[in-house]
DNA sequence: TGGTCTAGCCTGTATATACAACTTGGTGAG
DNA sequence: CTCACCAAGTTGTATATACAGGCTAGACCA
């Protein structure tokens, strides 16, 4: 914490910010104006184009000219959940992504997912045990745990339907991830849920992601390896227009 | 192309850039500061202001106030390139790297690797086969093609020291890549040559990377499954002061 | 009714100015 | 010689102002 009072260029994105995460703003809504923020928040001009300015810059909101300032589409912004949302990559192929949840219980966390979690032993979680469908054919299988406290509703949730990292992300944004990438040998379980040969080798995506400064979910994605795969592409920062072409976006490809 | 002049704000960006690119400035040398450009530009110093600003948030300079604004540490600045040097990654762990070269020939490029590389079947490249070792256990098999009008020096490199990302990277700046990760079952000569147990599935990440708009390398780079996995971090664009941050950044870890 | 035009709002950029905070190098007092 | 202090240069922020250009709704005309 510092001491020191924030800018106010920055008071004003916290400001936009902050509505946007608690919902008072949704995607596409209209933003106040430039002039509406400097009548609002006795501020010139120039300092309330420099925080819608660099909202525009990190993906919150869009501008155009004549028009106003819009709240972004939530995917434009946050290529964290657009990696966590396996149903929208489906889609996005024209594929059909349906879902069975083999397992959804409240449980004491122990152990690994204690720690990962950074939660005391005992603690409430949510157990989450879920495979993805593509066209019909088993592509991940997810075994999830979310801490209690974050998603009190979640027993109630129909997870069929809404994938959970659609369903946290509307609870809070999740603000920082955190994965590791590894090849594995599925055990036989996991290799019967996903339809794998014997010898097929797993791609594993463990993910752990943050909000509010604090672990909330903890996740093990085991997908087919002969039809899965990562695909990655990275740009040069700065030299496109739009800063969210600058940051990594992962997403699978099948075929 | 659009006909319309690109801002001011922008022109001193490219030009800095273009200095940096060029060589002509270089990692921790001054870049002219707000008042200089002011007077050798004829801008307001609130123009060359954005204009370093961005650059700074961009990665591309760190400024200091009181003292001036400087070239950033070139890994700040290119993730691609720091994915790419697995030396790199070894010798920040503290251990002790060290490279066999299986191959290092001039080839005709045909099929697959003619069409990844957007060259004509039969023009000239460069093939690499190495194999990487981490204190003395091998961690990365990379077979690697490079276009050759791209690094017409390469047949006279030393991969053993400099490792072919480091060599490429310091011919012209790479500027964009496209990478796939997957599992995949190794066949002989890779299990081989990687020390890896019968039933052990490697990770195989498969890049190609862009130079001046156009791609000149191709390489896969294969990992033993059970002593290599790869790991990222996603962090809130914008949130904390350094860009830096936001960014992915890919490591892999071992133990 | 249907089309055109314009006033008004909005963003995008640029300039001039001002003050605060930080860093460095030199100056002067002890 | 050493320490304290100060001046100059630098970045960081903020304001007031100006003009260009995109967009839209409503006025206006045929």
């Amino acid at each position: 914490m510092t001491l020191a009072a924030k800018p106010m260029y920055q008071q004003l994105k916290d400001l936009i910010i902050g509505r946007i995460s608690s919902g008072d703003l949704r995607p596409a809504d209209r933003v106040p104006s430039e002039n509406e923020l400097v009548e609002a928040m006795s501020v010139s001009r120039m300092t309330a184009n420099r925080a819608l300015r660099e909202l525009t810059d990190e993906g919150y909101v869009e501008r155009v000219a004549g028009r106003g300032t819009f709240v972004s589409d939530f995917r434009a912004r946050s290529h964290v959940l657009e990696v966590h949302n396996i149903a929208d990559e489906i889609q996005r192929r024209g594929h059909v992504h349906t879902c069975q949840v083999l397992r959804h219980s409240r449980q004491h966390a122990r152990g690994e997912i204690a720690k990962a979690l950074h939660v005391a032993q005992g603690i409430d979680v949510f157990h989450l045990l879920l495979v993805h469908f593509e066209n019909g054919t088993p592509i991940q299988l997810e075994d999830r745990h979310i801490v209690a406290d974050f998603a009190p509703e979640c027993l109630e949730q129909d997870f069929r339907h809404v994938t959970p990292s659609a369903y946290l992300s509307a609870i809070s944004p999740l603000q920082e991830a955190e994965q590791v990438v590894r090849a594995a040998q599925p055990n036989a379980a996991v290799r019967q849920r996903l339809l794998m040969a014997d010898d097929e080798p797993s791609l594993v995506v463990i993910r752990r992601t943050w909000s509010h400064g604090r672990p909330v979910t903890f996740a093990r994605l085991h997908h087919p390896g002969s039809r899965y795969e990562l695909t990655g592409h990275y740009a040069p920062p700065g030299t496109p227009k739009s800063t969210t072409e600058n940051v990594v976006e992962l997403e699978k490809l099948q075929r």
